[in-house]
DNA sequence: GCAACATATTGACAAATTTCGATGCATCGA
DNA sequence: TCGATGCATCGAAATTTGTCAATATGTTGC
């Protein structure tokens, strides 16, 4: 349950959902090198500090969301599918089922 | 994308998480009606004052995850399952698709 | 009409969040 | 080895959020 929230809030500021966009179809004309998207590239997309960006990358590494690997002097970052995969399994409850309140 | 992260802060709060699985599967012996939840109900599930449950309603129904119908001087909620499909639906492109990254 | 009750709103406060500049720590290239 | 680069962390400021007491609004029953 508090976990749940916890990834919900990762997922309730408008610069993370940017940064998972980035990530998902990095244009990579905004990408430095050619191995993966790195921090300094959201860094340009987004149009914040660089300590931003940083805290940003670790909220959503720490919720699961995004894989992050450290290679050479730079940090590349992708999005792990399975953790939306289940935060989706978590709200079928709300919508799958016929809601059974007050019926039976 | 802004309204996406507004649906995503009203899920990012154990309270309001608590309020909706409740709404979702009502102890009756825990309701002063028949006729469904009210906010006095979920007053005496959380242990929460009176104003602060009224606020999270005020959030969960402005994000559209909760219907609010005043019929005389209570208020009955309900889950709206639509607005969780479509939320789940904005989830999907993250899991569902091969994520193409750096691949094509 | 009046008292009791359910809910909403207001005002206040503490805690959490977002952001940045400054600093520290590795790593690479020359 | 040294300077430059990428990233993390720290400390601080501004904003937002969660909570409650007090009050307001509206409805029901007598």
């Amino acid at each position: 349950m508090e976990e749940l929230a916890t990834q919900f809030k990762a997922l309730s500021d408008p610069a993370r959902l940017k940064i998972l966009d980035f990530l998902l179809e990095p244009d990579r004309s905004r990408c430095t090198r050619e191995e993966g998207v790195c921090a300094c590239d959201v860094e340009g997309v987004l149009g914040l500090s660089q300590p931003t960006v940083s805290h940003h990358m670790k909220l959503l590494v720490q919720a699961g969301f995004v894989t992050a690997e450290k290679r050479g002097r730079w940090a590349f970052y992708t999005i792990n599918p399975d953790a939306f995969r289940v935060l989706a399994g978590s709200l079928e409850k709300y919508h799958l089922a016929p809601v059974l309140a007050y019926c039976c």
